[in-house]
DNA sequence: GCACTAATGTACGAACCGGTACGTTAGCTA
DNA sequence: TAGCTAACGTACCGGTTCGTACATTAGTGC
């Protein structure tokens, strides 16, 4: 990727399944984010690699299964960064703090992941629906937030009654949303949400937010 | 639309612009919002109508424009929603919450609207920025939001420190999330969202949430 | 009732695009 | 080094799809 195949070899094509087959995924994915899957080219994701069209019908079978390969790389880059996860030292509120935080991150710096799963929304997850390993993939951030609840409502911390998933959607939405439809949003309301120069204002906003949720005074129920 | 057509006039195609318009721009809504902008088929679309695809063309002048003159018009159906917004005559807390359970119906009863903003933002808001409607739309919600906040941040029951546009966007997310991003929520976590039987659940979530959050005790600042 | 135009229908073209038939070669193995 | 196969390239096909040229008619104004 950094011109680094001159020298390696004078000119023949070497083969290389492997890089090959990664270069093709790389490429989808950049096309699939930009364009959405109808607006996608396979010519074009053909173009952008040093291999041809034929090679992506030899390696996925067509450009329907070149999808779901690329949306399974791309979920499977996830859960191995929430397996890095590691909050549950802290207490409760900080712990809670700082998985909203990461999570804040990782959607920022994966903007072609917040696209592909925009747009597999759009297909409605029927990709998702028929891969057998996005069916098992599972969700380590799960564990970790169902962990750190039950710590923090036993010991009275937390006092709203939520549970992982209902918490996990709540923070995820607003990491989504203020990437996914910054575009909308921005030329409604005249606010870019992902000014650097407010990063860490939404940032704290949503740390505070979760907070307030999972601690708040609950005398009135 | 309630198939009252055969009665009124035996057969000769009667002329009616308004009509023949109108009815292209709501299977448009739906084709597009069906399918995405490249899906979308400008045959689907006219098949559809009683009208042929040169009336499209006609209309409309192009699948492009055809596509922006389909979000100028949801978004006016918003716009219109909006401007009803009846809320200031509660108390901050209320009228908050109230105008957060307005979003989440809002959001819950407009799917296609939901999907052709996804859509939009796939193409990062082109036909929006390029819409002298929609850049002129303006938000009713916007000018509510603040001056109820101001009410509440003047008599020191809220303490957080946000402006309208960002507690918009907060309110949004959740409710937007929860529409759009249903179906991969749904099969990656097994948890649809949207089910009725969990509505109420998530429409409390959202108002506690809010409320939870403009209100919360700030001594540690 | 005549003329004019807005509104509509039909038929078709040309480019695009996913997919494939067919041929070739690098590199490993025996 | 001969032979075999995984890996690769070229050229092309056929259906799809946006868009339009051309013909027609309903309704309106005079």
């Amino acid at each position: 990727m950094t011109s680094v195949e001159e020298p390696a070899r004078p000119r023949g094509r070497t083969r290389d399944a492997a890089r090959t087959r990664a270069e093709i995924l790389d490429m989808a994915t950049q096309e699939f984010a930009r364009a959405g899957y109808d607006g996608a080219r396979v010519d074009e994701i053909a173009a952008r690699t040093r291999t041809t069209k034929r090679m992506i019908y030899y390696y996925f079978g067509g450009k329907e299964q070149l999808f779901t390969a690329v949306l399974e790389r791309a979920y499977g880059v996830i859960r191995d960064a929430e397996q890095q996860l590691d909050v549950e030292h802290l207490d409760p509120v900080a712990a809670i703090r700082r998985l909203a935080e990461l999570t804040f991150d990782h959607h920022e710096q994966h903007l072609d992941f917040i696209r592909l799963v925009s747009i597999e929304n759009i297909h409605e997850a029927e990709h998702i629906v028929a891969s057998e390993k996005l069916a098992a993939i599972g969700s380590p951030a799960l564990d970790v937030i169902r962990r750190i609840l039950a710590a923090g409502q036993e010991s009275g911390l937390f006092t709203a009654d939520v549970d992982a998933v209902d918490l996990h959607a709540m923070i995820s939405s607003f990491c989504f949303f203020r990437v996914a439809n910054r575009h909308t949003f921005g030329a409604l309301f005249g606010r870019d949400l992902t000014d650097p120069a407010r990063r860490e204002h939404y940032r704290a906003m949503l740390g505070d937010m979760v907070i307030a949720y999972l601690t708040a005074d609950r005398a009135e129920d």
